[in-house]
DNA sequence: GGCGAGCCTTGTCCCAGATCAACGAGGCGG
DNA sequence: CCGCCTCGTTGATCTGGGACAAGGCTCGCC
């Protein structure tokens, strides 16, 4: 990874009203390579970080190998807060990526209690939204249910248009708790039922909304 | 439900050092019979509730009934809070049990902001820790390993001693998105293999606890 | 433009866990 | 104390998705 350019911090702790906009001022900007590691799991969690361009994944690994994709995160969403003192996951860039990085404490600092805590409140509920929901999926869903349910998701409200997955196969797999074959067959048996339509094994585009929500339970 | 009684709230909004001991003063006990719902998916989410004694569950239905429990919560834990305006769980109570609910702007008011927020962060920070772990076990772990994971995370540190399970195979099965059979299958295969004994279908000791660590992955 | 090297898809077989179906075993009311 | 009712266990069978094994596609690189 290489350091891109440091935004200066603002010369006193004064009030910022946009908590979103706290970042940008006080975050380093870095750049990851696909694969690279952004950090691990255990790690010590003094940074928090905020996905600028590209995308992000979170996973956690048994010891046998098995993975487990906690989250994926692209622009402008958060990631890497945690209650405890160190990662529970690790990070990973999904894709070659540029990300802003800040240290809590400086944050804190900088920016004044309230407006960072807001900040990593809203970070922290969306987080547990987007994780309970994930678990439904985990717990509950059928293959055909989990595919349908993470296209929706990635597509969200542009029901006509090209939307690009960034990441592969496995990835898709280790985020629904499936294997590639199986995550490869459910895309298959979803263009049959012309519910979506892929350009490429990267590229698609929602054909009938309704019936993928149906799927999707 | 009945109300048992309530406490008097603190006459001026003074700081409460000890956030743990806030709902004490400012809530309202309850109590609930065994599966009695406590508050309902969609609810509006503006009492916050903490356990006093008994166990409570909170879960998730799809649309043709399958069922996920998000958590169980015994003594003293809080639960209920939410990131948005209403629940996306409903809680349930698992057994007969009396619970202490407040207010959440009550609280805020009579607590002060720090402590309050001291307070729903904390719980929030748990409640993402567990929600994480679970969704491991829920996407990559196999039935074994969900029933031994289930075991331990139940037993904690006390090793040696008899431990009861407040719920039914059922709660088990919907937790760790099993069914009930396979719950029932892998708890006679523990045993089988002298990790845990059990004394009726509710009550078990870990016999082995590093064994049953090793199978918890 | 040819040729690898990764990915992705597809086919076949297999198995963990679901489903279906009895059968016990406590526990409680009468 | 008996019978019933609920909950848990066990057995038999089935199946969704995993594992393994070939191919095909695409894209970058020579």
């Amino acid at each position: 990874m290489s350091l891109a350019h440091t935004v200066a911090a603002p010369s006193a702790p004064t009030q910022i009203a946009d908590a979103a906009d706290l970042m940008s001022r006080m975050g380093v900007k870095m750049q990851f390579a696909k694969d690279e590691e952004i950090y691990g799991q255990d790690e010590d969690a003094d940074l928090i970080y905020r996905v600028v361009s590209g995308a992000v994944r979170t996973t956690r690994v048994l010891s046998d190998g098995r993975r487990q994709i906690g989250e994926f995160y692209y622009g402008d969403e958060m990631f890497g807060i945690e209650s405890g003192p160190n990662h529970r996951f690790s990070a990973e860039a999904l894709t070659d990526c540029t990300v802003l990085v800040a240290k809590a404490s400086a944050l804190k600092a900088a920016a004044g209690q309230d407006a960072y805590e807001r900040l990593v409140w809203s970070a922290t509920n969306n987080e547990l939204d987007r994780t309970q929901a994930h678990l439904l999926l985990l717990g509950r869903k059928t293959a055909c249910e989990r595919v349908a349910s993470f296209l929706m998701g990635l597509a969200q409200r542009r029901s006509g248009e090209a939307v690009t997955l960034p990441m592969g196969r496995q990835d898709m797999a280790d985020y629904l708790g499936l294997t590639i074959e199986t995550v490869s067959r459910m895309l298959t048996q979803l263009q049959g039922a012309l519910v979506v339509e892929f350009a490429g094994a990267r590229q698609f585009r929602i054909a009938d909304p309704h019936a993928l929500a149906r799927m999707a339970e």
